[in-house]
DNA sequence: CGTCAGGTTGACCTGTGTCAAACTCCGTGG
DNA sequence: CCACGGAGTTTGACACAGGTCAACCTGACG
């Protein structure tokens, strides 16, 4: 999940992909690695019942691929018009051969960023819809908003079912929060995929969860630990 | 998630966790790996409002560990008394310089199994109390079933708030689902932690989902998408 | 035998999924 | 240029799964 972290004289070709298009070619099984270049991917798993979870979206410079592919494990889909390069299985046994501390990252960069992976799990767990929902704009606005006057401008790639997907939620629920949020003046919707921050603090607060349901139920958890956490500044 | 991936002559030094305490040390910011030699670990986070999330229970063979430590992220605990063993990062650098292969397998099985993530994840996000409920039992009875007679007995190590926030529920919730499942016969309960699986087929078929609440919405994905996966088999 | 952490059960209430209807945007063709 | 149509979105009404609070039970251990 960092910004350009393969130069483009490392990668082994680059592609395009149409919008709700595959990364992996079908028969693609290799352990290879990719970067978003621009546009969206989301990677996703369709579960037994039809069901789609979005398990993250990445965001050009993002890296994507190892022990994510497989037939019928983990996919890979355009959001909107996307281009991505791909560096293949012995461009990265070089990489890791030739520097191992660099390999080293960029494995565990492409295994997917833990840190990220958890906070979104604990999320979702724990979680209702607004904080989730907040969560997910507030970090949208960090990687992609442009400062536009005193307002933050986000544009939205994917659509609210990608969005109900990866928060665990039905596309309707997205839709009413976002409603409730244009109440409350936190951002204006200007478009249909266009967003306007007005109030970031305001939906930081609401992403971290303290400023309504305060009295959160923690459940007591027997051992020693239960350490205060730092509020972690969500808004860089 | 692979059964004694690394042999003990690998490994650096082995040691002993009680019930509850954390297996890394208050410094330790080193990108070591962990393997489980017998007990029970649980990964977890505790997020802003004190709510704990645990992540996932790791058993015997299990590695865990890389990308993963870092105060404040997530933190590794015994569930009851258990014995780890470490492989610091000089270790493993040398694993992966002499036998490539070898070492980035260990990279992707420590990076923590995308797939059983990725499935876990989904599972969070659709599923009811109930499924997800027989989906964990299930998946215990798998990994620590001792055939008795024509049952499975199964030993929790874990106490009920374990699960719970395991699978994103209170621990009333997992009590009552726990109850149900006795009431229908599938399990027995013997003393508190020990269960006797009498059905193991009808709860991999609540674990799937494919019993009640048989017509779910499957979420039109506008897409190519929506291909037909096929009923993975749980039990083995 | 007493104590207490851990577990069960019940009653209630709210958040969010479900179903249904209407509305908006945008591309396409007449 | 406008009408049309369909995908995507918004909004409303309603039901119910599961969270919350509270009381009680049980089994393990000193």
């Amino acid at each position: 999940m960092s910004k350009a972290f393969l130069e483009p004289s490392e990668l082994d070709l680059s592609m395009n992909r149409a919008r709700n298009k595959p990364v992996f070619c079908e028969g693609d099984v290799s352990g290879a690695i990719y970067q978003v270049e621009s546009g969206c991917i989301r990677l996703q798993k369709i579960s037994n019942g039809g069901h789609r979870t979005v398990l993250s979206f990445c965001f050009p410079g993002d890296l994507f691929g190892l022990g994510v592919n497989g037939p019928g494990e983990v996919d890979a889909e355009a959001v909107c018009l996307t281009r991505v390069s791909r560096l293949g299985q012995t461009g990265l046994a070089k990489l890791v051969h030739g520097d191992t501390r660099r390999g080293l990252a960029v494995m565990e960069a492409a295994c997917g960023g833990h840190e990220q992976l958890a906070e979104h799990f604990a999320l979702i767990s724990h979680a209702g819809a607004e904080q989730r929902f907040a969560w997910f704009l507030n970090r949208l606005g960090v990687r992609l908003g442009r400062p536009v006057g005193d307002l933050l401008c986000v544009d939205l790639p994917m659509m609210r079912a990608d969005i109900a997907d990866h928060l665990g939620m039905t596309f309707e629920t997205v839709s009413r929060e976002l409603t409730k949020l244009r109440n409350s003046k936190i951002i204006e919707v200007v478009g249909l995929r266009r967003l306007l921050v007005a109030r970031p603090g305001a939906l930081a607060r609401l992403a971290r969860g303290d400023s309504p349901t305060f009295l959160n139920r923690a459940q007591g958890v027997a051992g020693p630990a239960l350490r205060a956490v730092p509020g972690q500044a969500m808004i860089s």
